[in-house]
RNA sequence: GUGGGCGUAGCUCAGCUGGUAGAGCUCCUGGUUGUGGUCCAGGCGGUCGUGGGUUCGAGUCCCAUCGCUCACCCCA
């Protein structure tokens, strides 16, 4: 019998009405800022060849180990719809040999991504992220534009209560051998800390320094810090990035404990946060990724990049969406008889009329539409009201008649004349 | 994977201690209104998430299951 009705997978969703139009005026918006700035679009494909991510994101993250959507196809290779953005532009600026063009090549991209989890407020299985990406140079100049792009954009659509948080990572070999410190000095003061912590000293010890627990609090005050563990000259480039965003009017709070789901990161990390949502706080995020076009078969090249949820900057933007926009004119079909079908051949040739009307006035530049649902005179006002149409044009046997809803005034006319009639009491309007 | 809340019309919801399903909005039709969003009347629309159980009788009680949602984990 009748199978239960289908619906979007879980933790995906239709998009439409008042979200499609917000979610345009969002792409609007990141368009001209990013091209404005230099940034060019990319489309890479929604699926990539698995060990691009397995890869580069890291072995021990969540996302590999989890949340990858993997499959075969027929050939038997392993594919994954991708689940973050920057190792795939990677692997384009490789694959096209970017690094001929002038550097930095800039590119950004608004797409869909893939994780498999469990979904919430402000995450799903299939979102939406708008990102930037630099690639060719480390000049901190590059990461403090990154930085002040993703500021500014979410700024600009209206963003509440956000935060930018800064830190560095340095190189991955002063980092791994800080994460090795901070695991001893948790061992070494295991039992004053959270059951919690204390089971994830190996998987993720940075998380120690989110906790609220008392004794973890007082275990962590003594804690080594990353950011007193990198290099000299990474000291010297996250100065720099300060300085630029001090000099741009960024603000920002340097948070040592800053920490990146991605193993690529290097250097400058950075994450956006906005109390308007709930437990999924960060809006977007990113950093210096310095290795990773060299670990995907490239020169070695750095990079600088962000990705934002847009989403997420969707429910800390609070946009008022634009309503649908009026239309110009509306064309009803008044037929003598009613009671007779479309298939009554004066029906039909009245149809013809008015299709050919309606194309017409559309090459004119009209934003015009015509009665296609069958609804009887009065209904077909109604619609013409509904859709915000100010003229209102009537094809009956006998004539045809042009209506201004504004000023009341009507005017039998030929097709000919109609037209013109059309194009200068639309175009008046619209130059008012 | 774990936990809380919720599943009745397209949408928002009502339905008392079990008695055989309702309202508002939307949409359509007719009337009315200066041929337009008003007002009036009518209509379309639901195997009450699904499957079992208790009962003479279940939207209502019990069990299971699925879905949605929020949170943990993690992240955009």
């Amino acid at each position: 019998m009748s199978e239960a009705r289908l619906k979007a997978p879980r933790g995906t969703f239709d998009v439409l009405g008042a979200d499609a139009a917000a979610r345009a005026r969002l792409e609007s918006v990141a368009r001209r800022l990013l091209e404005q700035a230099g940034y060019s679009r990319i489309e890479t494909p929604c699926f990539e060849a698995s060990e691009l991510f397995e890869r580069t994101v890291g072995e021990a993250t969540d996302i590999v180990q989890k949340e990858m959507y993997t499959f075969r196809d027929g050939s038997g290779r392993s594919l994954t719809l991708r689940p973050e953005g920057t190792a795939p532009v990677c692997r384009a600026y490789v694959e096209h040999g970017m690094h001929k063009r002038p550097q930095p090549v800039k590119l950004w991209y608004l797409s869909s991504f893939f994780r498999y989890e469990r979904s919430q407020k402000g995450r799903y299985r299939q979102f939406f992220q708008v990102g930037a990406e630099a690639l060719g140079s480390d000049d901190p100049a590059l990461d403090a534009e990154s930085i002040t792009l993703l500021w500014r954009l979410v700024r600009q659509v209206g963003g509440r209560d956000v935060r930018l948080r800064l830190s560095s990572l340095g190189s991955p070999t002063a980092r791994r051998a800080y994460r090795e410190q901070l695991k001893e000095h948790l061992r070494a003061h295991e039992e004053q800390l959270s059951e919690e912590v204390r089971s994830r000293i190996e998987l993720n010890p940075l998380r120690a320094f989110d906790s609220e627990h008392e004794g973890t609090r007082s275990a962590m005050r003594g804690a080594p810090v990353l950011l007193d563990h990198i290099s000299e000259q990474d000291v010297e480039h996250f100065e720099e990035v300060k300085g630029l965003l001090d000099a741009a009017g960024v603000p920002y709070e340097v948070d040592p404990t800053l920490v990146r789901g991605l193993d690529y990161y290097t250097r400058t990390v950075f994450e956006l946060t906005s109390e308007a949502l709930g437990a999924q706080s960060g809006v977007g995020g990113g950093g210096r990724y310095d290795g990773l076009v060299q670990q995907l078969g490239g020169q070695a090249t750095p990079g600088v990049g962000w990705a934002a949820g847009v989403e997420r900057i969707l429910l800390a933007a609070d946009m008022s969406a634009p309503s649908e926009p009026p239309l110009d004119a509306y064309i009803c079909l008044q037929l003598d008889r009613a009671a007779e079908g479309v298939r009554d051949g004066a029906a039909a040739e009245l149809r013809r009329r008015a299709f050919t009307l309606l194309q017409r006035a559309r090459s004119a530049g009209i934003a015009v539409d015509m009665e296609m649902a069958g609804r009887s005179l009065k209904g077909q006002r109604a619609q013409a009201a509904r859709r915000g149409a100010s003229l209102i044009v009537t094809v009956s046997e006998q004539a045809t008649t042009l209506r201004d809803v504004e000023c009341g005034e009507e005017q039998c006319l030929d097709d000919g004349e109609l037209l013109h009639e059309l194009v200068r009491r639309s175009s008046r309007r619209g130059t008012e």
